[in-house]
Parts: C-alpha cells; sequence; structure tokens
RNA sequence: GGUUCGGUAGUUCAGUUGGUUAGAAUGCCGCCCUGUCACGGCGGAGGUCGCGGGUUCGAGUCCCGUCCGUACCGCCA
C-alpha cells in the first residue's frame, strides 16, 4: 500500500494520526534548518516538514528532492503553528518520518500550476504534464459529470444506450469522410461515422424505442476552436414522438444538467425562435439572446435621399447600441475597421449618434435632416445616448455582418457575461438550400429530415419554402445541438432523394439499407445530438472545446504529443495494396 | 485555398529610427537562512533572435520566400 490518505483530504481533527501518502513533489521551500515541500496529487496539496535537528539524513534527503519527483512519505499529522486558509488541509502539516523516492523526474518544461508559465505549444506537446494542473484537470472532471448526468437523466426516461460500429461506409453527402483502407479487400476503404445517423434510424425500426449513445464521431474538415475532427456527440433517437415530444424531453435534458452539474435552475421553458426570424432579426441560425439589440430594417426609410449607398442596395439594416454615442472618433473607426476586415467584408459603416440634448449627429449628415434621422431613430427605438449603426448591401452578406457587429458591440457593452445562459430552440429551418455552384438543392439538415406536412405540397412547386422539422438548440449563440423528426415512409422517402438529385440507383447504392429496413414496419421517428465538447466548454466559459479534450489536436489536425499523423511503414502499405504518390501542388 | 496576429534564454515576454557585449521575469544550478506557503537574500550558468535569401558599412529590427503556431473566412448535410 502506498498510501493511507490522499493529499486532499487531510484536517485538523486528523492530527495525532500517522499517515503514509504519495503523490508529486510541487514545490520545496527551504529555509535553511528546516525544509517544507508541497505533495500533490489530484486531491490537493499536503505539507511536508522536515528539520535538520529531528532527522539530519532525512532532512537531506529532502533537500535532494526535485520538481515533480514521486515520492511517498510515512509520518504523523500535527497542527501547524502558522495555517494557510488558502487550502483545504492548510491547517495540518505532515511531520515526516520516513521518506522514499518512487521515482524521479526531469524538471518539467513549464511549471505544473493554476497559472502557468506555458504556452498552448508547449502545453499540448506535454500534455500529460498539462494535465496535472487543476484548471485543465477540473474540465475534465466536469465532462465526467456531464456524461454521468445526461446517463443517468436518459436512463432514467428509458433509454438504452448501445453502441454502434465506427468502422462504416462512405457517404459524398455533407462532411469530408476520414477513411481506413480495408487490409481484406483490396482497394476499398471504410469511412468513420460522421455521426451514428443512419445506425440510430435503423434501432428504431428495431424497436429500440428510445436510444442513445455519448459517440465519437469524425469528420475531415478544417478545424477551429470550437471544431475538431474527431469530437463527441450524445446522440439520440425515439419513436412514436412528434417534435414537441422531442423538445420536450431535451429541454429537459439540459434543465437536468443546469440543476445537477451547475447548480442552476431553469425553470422557465426555452423561448422558441423560427429560423426566419432568427435571420431576420440577429442574422444568424444561432443567435446570442443574452441581450436584445435586434436587427431594424431600414432600407424603406432611408431611401429617397439621393444617398447612392443606401439608394442602390436591396438591405439597409441598423442596431441600436444603447448608451454609445459618446463613442470617439477614434471608436468608431475601429467598429468600422472591424466590420471590413475581409471576414466580414462590409464596405463600410454608417453612424447615427443620439446626442443627450435630442439632436443627431451622423455620417450621412449631407443627405439626412435632423428631422429624417429623428424618424430613423424611432424605428429603433434609439433614446438620447445611443448610437445607431447601420450597414448596408447584398441581404444575406450584409445580415451576416450586422450580426457579428451586434456580437462585437454586445462584448464591448459587456452584454456576454459567462455566467449568464440564454438557451433558445430554433426551429422551422428550410428543409432544402440552393446552391448555385452546382445548380441543385441540398439537405439543410440531412436527407432524412422530415418537411412539416402542411408544407409537403410545395415539394412540387417551390422546395424552397418547404420547412423541415428540425430544431436547433443554442445556448448563449453556441450551437449546441440538433436534430429532426425523421421521415419514415418510403414514398415521401424517395421524393426526397429525388429533389436531391439522387437517382433511384443512386440513392439504392448509398442507402438502400436503410430504404430496405423501412419496408418492414418503420415507426414514426425522430431525435437529436449535442455536442458535448460544445456542452463542457459552455459549461466551464471556455473560449475553446481543446480545453475540456485530453488530448486535442492542433489547428492542422496534428497531434503533437504523439505526433500523428504520420508515415506507416512500406510493409504496412503493402498489407494494404497501397501506392503512395503525393501530387505536387 | 485565403486573411490576421505571432515565432528572441527551459518557459512567458520586452527589444526605440537599422548602430557598442540582445534584456526582464520566472525556472534551473551554487551559497546563506528554523515557520515558509508566489518564502527571502547573494551569486552563476543559460541565445542558430524559426529557416533561407536580399538590401546595407552594419539586420533581432527593413524587403522577398519558406516552415511552424494562432484566430477567423471558405469548408463543416
Amino acid at each position: 500500500m502506498y498510501r493511507t490518505h490522499t493529499c486532499g483530504e487531510l484536517r485538523l481533527l486528523d492530527a495525532g494520526k500517522t499517515v503514509e501518502l504519495s503523490g508529486w513533489v510541487q514545490r520545496s521551500r527551504k529555509m535553511g534548518g528546516m525544509t517544507f515541500v508541497d505533495i500533490r496529487d489530484r486531491y490537493g496539496i499536503t505539507q511536508l516538514v522536515f528539520n535538520s535537528e529531528t532527522n539530519s539524513t532525512l532532512f537531506e534527503q529532502a533537500n535532494a528532492l526535485g520538481r515533480e519527483f514521486v515520492i511517498q512519505i510515512k509520518g504523523q499529522v500535527a497542527e501547524r503553528s502558522n495555517k494557510n486558509n488558502n487550502i483545504g488541509t492548510g491547517e495540518v502539516e505532515i511531520l515526516v518520518a520516513s521518506l522514499i523516492v518512487l521515482n524521479e523526474a526531469q524538471t518539467p518544461p513549464f511549471t505544473i500550476e493554476d497559472n502557468t508559465d506555458g504556452g498552448d505549444d508547449i502545453r499540448m506537446k506535454y500534455r500529460y504534464l498539462d494535465l496535472r494542473r487543476n484548471n485543465v484537470r477540473s474540465n475534465l472532471m466536469l465532462r465526467h459529470q456531464i456524461a454521468f448526468e445526461t446517463r443517468r437523466y436518459l436512463d432514467q426516461l428509458g433509454f438504452v444506450e448501445v453502441e454502434t460500429p465506427v468502422l462504416i461506409g462512405s457517404t459524398p453527402e455533407g462532411a469530408r469522410d476520414f477513411v481506413v483502407p480495408s487490409r481484406m479487400n483490396a482497394g476499398e476503404f471504410y469511412a468513420l461515422p460522421q455521426s451514428p445517423q443512419l445506425f440510430k434510424q435503423l434501432l428504431m425500426v428495431s424497436g429500440f424505442d428510445r436510444y442513445f449513445q455519448i459517440a465519437k464521431c469524425f469528420r475531415d474538415e478544417d478545424l477551429r476552436a470550437d471544431r475538431q475532427p474527431e469530437f463527441t456527440q450524445i446522440d439520440c433517437e425515439m419513436s412514436f414522438v412528434n417534435q414537441e415530444d422531442v423538445l420536450n424531453t431535451f429541454e429537459g435534458m439540459m434543465k437536468h444538467l443546469f440543476k445537477f452539474v451547475k447548480d442552476m435552475d431553469m425553470n422557465d421553458p426555452f423561448p422558441r425562435m423560427t429560423w426566419q426570424d432568427a435571420m431576420k432579426y440577429y442574422g444568424s441560425d444561432k443567435p446570442d439572446i443574452r441581450f436584445d439589440m435586434k436587427f431594424v430594417e431600414l432600407k424603406e426609410a432611408v431611401s429617397g435621399h439621393d444617398f447612392v449607398v443606401f439608394d442602390s442596395v436591396p438591405y439597409v439594416g441598423g442596431i441600436c447600441a444603447t448608451g454609445c454615442a459618446a463613442y470617439t472618433r477614434k471608436q468608431i473607426d475601429e467598429l468600422t475597421e472591424f466590420v471590413k476586415r475581409p471576414q466580414i467584408g462590409a464596405k463600410g459603416l454608417v453612424y447615427i449618434r443620439c446626442e443627450l440634448d435630442g439632436s443627431f449627429k451622423s455620417s450621412v449628415d449631407k443627405f439626412y435632416s435632423n428631422d429624417d434621422l429623428k424618424e430613423i431613430a424611432a424605428l429603433l427605438n434609439a433614446q438620447p445616448g445611443d448610437l445607431i449603426l447601420i450597414l448596408a448591401g447584398n441581404k444575406i452578406k450584409t445580415q451576416k455582418a450586422l450580426c457579428e457587429l451586434r456580437l462585437e458591440i454586445g462584448s464591448r457593452l459587456g452584454l456576454r457575461d459567462k455566467n449568464v445562459y440564454a438557451p433558445l430552440w430554433v426551429i422551422d429551418f428550410p428543409l432544402f438550400e440552393w446552391d448555385d455552384e452546382t445548380q441543385r438543392y441540398y439537405a439543410t439538415h440531412h436527407p432524412f429530415t422530415s418537411p412539416n406536412l402542411d408544407d409537403v405540397p410545395l415539394l412540387d412547386t417551390d422546395p424552397g419554402q418547404v420547412r423541415a422539422t428540425a430544431y436547433d438548440m443554442v445556448i448563449n449563440g453556441v450551437e449546441l445541438g440538433g436534430g429532426s423528426i425523421r421521415i419514415h415512409d418510403s414514398a415521401l422517402q424517395n421524393r426526397m432523394f429525388e429533389l436531391l438529385g439522387f437517382t433511384p440507383e443512386k440513392a439504392q447504392a448509398q442507402f438502400g439499407f436503410l430504404m430496405n429496413a423501412f419496408k418492414y414496419g418503420a415507426p414514426p421517428h425522430g431525435g437529436l445530438a449535442f455536442g458535448l465538447d460544445r456542452l463542457v466548454s459552455l459549461f466551464a466559459g471556455l473560449d475553446s472545446i481543446r480545453d475540456c479534450i485530453a488530448f486535442p489536436k492542433n489547428n492542422s489536425g496534428r497531434d503533437v504529443m504523439i505526433d500523428a499523423p504520420s508515415l506507416i511503414d512500406q510493409s504496412q502499405l503493402d498489407e494494404l495494396n497501397l501506392i503512395i504518390d503525393i501530387k505536387e501542388k
């Protein structure tokens, strides 16, 4: 036995006990005749005391300890004369009687402390050391707790966790697949699942009725702070349900997680917003509704004043930045630069200052009288002291830019508090998106999403107007999850494939197994999936999902710790019947 | 594929208009110190300024290229 207690466990009540502890040397403080050593494990830190007068041999041994040495000690718990209220064990210390070095350690490249001196790169390379730090470990503990409470909630409701395969077939639609060569089938490849979508629908056909899985998913696309090539979904599916049933079940799940993980009561029903409204008022299908600042369409109000910029574009939209009339020229220039960045792409920014005396000052005074500006301000419900910001141009692009501007202003005004959670259901997504380049419709969600039954006649006349029974859960502008009611009727599914440009042969080749299964009695069903990584980072207030993943990939999709991906031996290639011929760029 | 910012000591960073021997903090090593807990004091070691080329009497600094990292756009049904 290496220990009788953990390093976070001992209290004043334990004084006098003889204990054994094992852990890592966090730091030692040498005072001359005595040395203090902090010993750490994941439960906490305990102070060890070595005194030269009590045992000089042991004292010398203690002085030879380096950072991160793994040690085991035996000693007596004693009350400290100087207590440390910052740590749980701060009232006691161990008068060490014997010390064993279980393993020496090289000096780590960065300090193992809450505020390390390590940058991202070096921390990733030595991730196993990074994970010794409290904040990274606590993110993983939170992740565990969320996964555990998810299972507990779903189990209570009769959901069954079923594992689905990771080696499956490739499908061309959607994200790019990761592929795995098959040794036993020369020239053929498996693909890793982008989600367990088809399998969970098959499980519904099998009668599992309520399924879930905390499943690894894979997408070979470029990374972001909130996107990793392998990530985890809480994947769920239910039979004999409509949209309302699904929404209620998983709104309940989110409330359960807030309650039992964050100790927050989310009593109110989550608000719902149609996709149309989300785009119109926030320019985004995942609006951050911690603050209002809705878009106001101004095209009509601003037209006909000889201001070519506004007259020549299809869309003019504004937002009202509360209390920002005092923004300096420099601050407004900053905002202008912000919207003109190539990533946002606005041509310029028009502002109207609503002065405290009731007058207006704008960048378009030449074209608009004080009364004109007053009318515009009234449309935005702007009060004296507010600042109106207006963008104009192509509708979609301008709304997108205005969305970014709104979020930027929200951040500057402190309206995006990480401790405030504003959940939202976005519903009524369009079933299809038209792609100009390929001149065809694509499924907004996926090809198995059921249209809103009221809109089925539109499938023949105006597919772009058809609403899907698809829904997303959005919290604080983060798309946490989404799903849909699925098509369970073969005829309707065939019609969908037709609209998506699949020939019957191609549909059969791609999804034949699902369509065949549906011939044997598919129940009405639907479900959704949550991004576990995003959920954890939201709960932890993190900017990146990497901080809640034990061993994440970097921006180029590399694992810098194990240095993957990497080349493989010729013998491996031979077994796989592969010849590598890297194309010149 | 594109845009942005960055790459200088083990680590995190500073480095002026291009000008003497490239600095600080922290970590590391040594000495001193018996109540510290971000201990303190004194001393020391530690640098391919990412890499290649160019401009210049002279480049960490300016220019071009390239590699790596970062955030974002495209992409992510």
